[in-house]
DNA sequence: GAGTAATGCTTGAGTGATCAAGCATTTGTT
DNA sequence: AACAAATGCTTGATCACTCAAGCATTACTC
């Protein structure tokens, strides 16, 4: 692989297995057809208080930007897996809530992910993985 | 941040801190008016016999498909950071090369990403930073 | 040695994201 | 109360990448 710093190293090692596992949790996905990235927002949506967020909170819990999220959310709201609703406080807020539909489809997705991820997870030391979710914070 | 099983919080988290940090590297590298991928190529060529590559043995290296790798590389070598090569035992693999420039402009990228990225890796401990790089390899 | 399969690469079309600009609306200043 | 600044969101243009198809060339099989 070449001489590269450890700091390198782990850039350049986190990028190659972030894009493998994506791939993956998109094929997981797939069946229930939404995106990675759709299951991320039904995620934080579903654990939101009375399940609805704005758009920007929903941009930097899903790591997009608030165009990402507008086009993200439109054929989600076609397919009604979420709906608008209206901020009476401020009328510049467009709120996203979460439909039956799409907490349905949330729990069932959040199962083939789990499945998927517990079984790539498995060779990994509970005390391996805390010490890797702590560095990614610090990272971040 | 809401009831994520430890498989499922390391795919978020994992895909929000690449996230931060190719945005970070590629702001590094943007004074050498490279990009991450680009930067990911020349560290690939320089370790190479004879800083000679194909472009699928790249493809491989920098996590691309092979028309990911003809696209990132028309621009590169316009700029003469590499060059073409062909290979006389098969006619259909067309060689990359790096040109003296291509191995300059390495050089002292790889200097200024070193410097951002041991910055941000300076509050953790290289047991830690060896936990996760071979948790990173076993998710491969 | 001819025909089929496999390999290496490029190209057209499409996807998912970004950025920059713009529009409403709200907040803050005086 | 009026105006400037900040905020929330959407839209047009663009970017980086993928997939599927296609073209050469090479390797395999009979």
């Amino acid at each position: 692989m070449g001489q590269l710093p450890p700091s390198l190293e782990l850039l350049f090692s986190l990028s190659g297995t972030v894009g493998k596992l994506s791939k993956k949790a998109d094929r997981a996905l797939a069946v229930h057809g939404i995106s990675l990235s759709e299951f991320m927002v039904l995620h934080y949506l579903n654990y939101a208080q009375n399940q609805v967020m704005s758009r920007t909170e929903l941009a930097d819990a899903v790591n997009l930007t608030a165009s990402g999220v507008t086009r993200l959310l439109t054929p989600m709201e076609k397919i009604h897996l979420v709906e608008k609703e209206k901020n009476n406080r401020d009328a510049r807020v467009s709120l996203v809530k979460l439909t039956f539909t799409g907490r349905d489809i949330y729990k069932y997705a959040f199962l083939s992910c789990k499945n998927t991820f517990d079984e790539s997870v498995k060779d990994i030391s509970a005390k391996q993985l805390s010490t890797v979710l702590e560095v990614l914070n610090k990272l971040s």
